[in-house]
DNA sequence: TGTACATCAGTGAACGCGCGTTCACTGATGTAC
DNA sequence: TGTACATCAGTGAACGCGCGTTCACTGATGTAC
């Protein structure tokens, strides 16, 4: 048999590619449009006016509004996922006191809720009514609660309470929560707590909770 | 100068009683409609009909169906404010502990956002889009806070926080935001933890935090 | 007491707008012979 | 190499539906003389 002499891999990769390339510009666009302005405000025709590109376009990739919707938000976890197993890894926090840690994880993701901060309003609102988003953000709650357990564990903390990896559990869903409450009501007219008090405070809760030591009365490096 | 004969205060009543009845009937049914299917869900064309009225009726009262909503949302806060108020008095908790103080309102608070589930989701999504209803919102809870502390104050208790007074405002934030992330995303299908243990668990964290005994192990009264 | 008129409250069909979705069409690229 | 045809990807005007809002109209009640 003698091998073909055009390569396989270059069949028809041009026409792939292109699609390819226009619905990750579709995707960008909805991101960013979700972002800027709500979901509720983002309309299909707009979406992909930004992606330059047709509103057939839109629908020759995705079965609806919704799929498309979907799409942008699974890849927003898959994102965060990522980012949390690397964030969480406990090499990175070697020789760093437990309670320096927390307060460095609690500020992180109080600095991506507000970046992110129209994405994540959106998807909340969303998940509201789709059972599907929901449970994509409980998955996530568990591999950070999965994570942040590992990470205590791999540190030799010991935790003050009967079940200690239901407890982490429950203290990652409460942060998350008071997170995502503030994103979908914080009136930028009148701030009402400023983000370094709310971190200072649910790093207490969280500490307090779990039974971990506080930090010592040195200034934190974040 | 002789008083005039027929009372001022019976004047024209008839039509105002009756136009005031149409009100109230239209502001239930949105209520319960907003309850049993979302406020998406609900048009102002369905309102009128459970209301055994019409939309023009609707529109006599109301600038629009945002005034509506408003008003609707108005007085369930009005509602949970005078709840609160009650519920919060001191004389009602005399002679019990505190930590099945803070175990008997956060039980109150969970059934209370199960009951009536579907018009706080629909605040909630409301207030997401309109600083006007999250204003509300924060109003309440600074309502709340202020009772609490003042209901720890008169039983004495010393909390372990440099700013006990924020520190309360902070706790009560937490676990009605809490509360209000499981009330939108708690998928029906598979609910990730039972009322109860939620309840064991947010009463857990305000009393670590706060720096206030936990309950002897002796059973609880609800 | 009777008649004419004014006001209050309400009715619901019709209007209009926004937006998701469709579909007849175009152009580019690939394939057959 | 050239011609005819097939497929892929995309285009955007037109359609249709849902729903908030309006408005010409009705009926009941009150007021003037």
């Amino acid at each position: 048999m003698a091998p073909p002499i055009t390569p396989l891999e270059w069949v028809r990769p041009p026409q792939q590619a292109r699609s390819q390339q226009t619905l990750e510009r579709i995707l960008r666009a909805a991101e960013a449009l979700i972002a800027e302005k709500g979901v509720e405000q983002t309309t299909v025709a707009e979406i992909a006016r930004r992606a330059e590109s047709s509103v057939g376009a839109c629908y020759a990739r995705f079965a609806d509004k919704e799929a498309l919707l979907r799409s942008v938000f699974e890849r927003f976890f898959e994102q965060a996922a990522a980012t949390a197993e690397s964030v969480l890894a406990p090499e990175r926090w070697h020789g760093q006191p437990t309670a320096d840690v927390v307060a460095s994880l609690v500020s992180f993701m109080l600095r991506t809720y507000r970046d992110r901060r129209g994405l994540i309003v959106g998807l909340a609102l969303r998940a509201a009514r789709e059972p599907e988003l929901a449970g994509f953000g409980e998955r996530l709650g568990t591999i950070v609660a999965e994570r942040v357990y590992a990470l205590l564990e791999a540190r030799g903390e010991v935790l003050d309470h009967p079940r200690p990896k239901e407890a982490v559990h429950f203290c990652v869903w409460l942060v998350l929560s008071a997170l995502e409450a503030r994103a979908l009501h914080s009136t930028q007219l009148a701030p009402p707590i400023s983000e370094d008090c709310i971190a200072e405070e649910l790093v207490r809760v969280a500490l307090a909770y779990l039974g971990l030591a506080p930090a010592e009365a040195t200034p934190l490096t974040t």
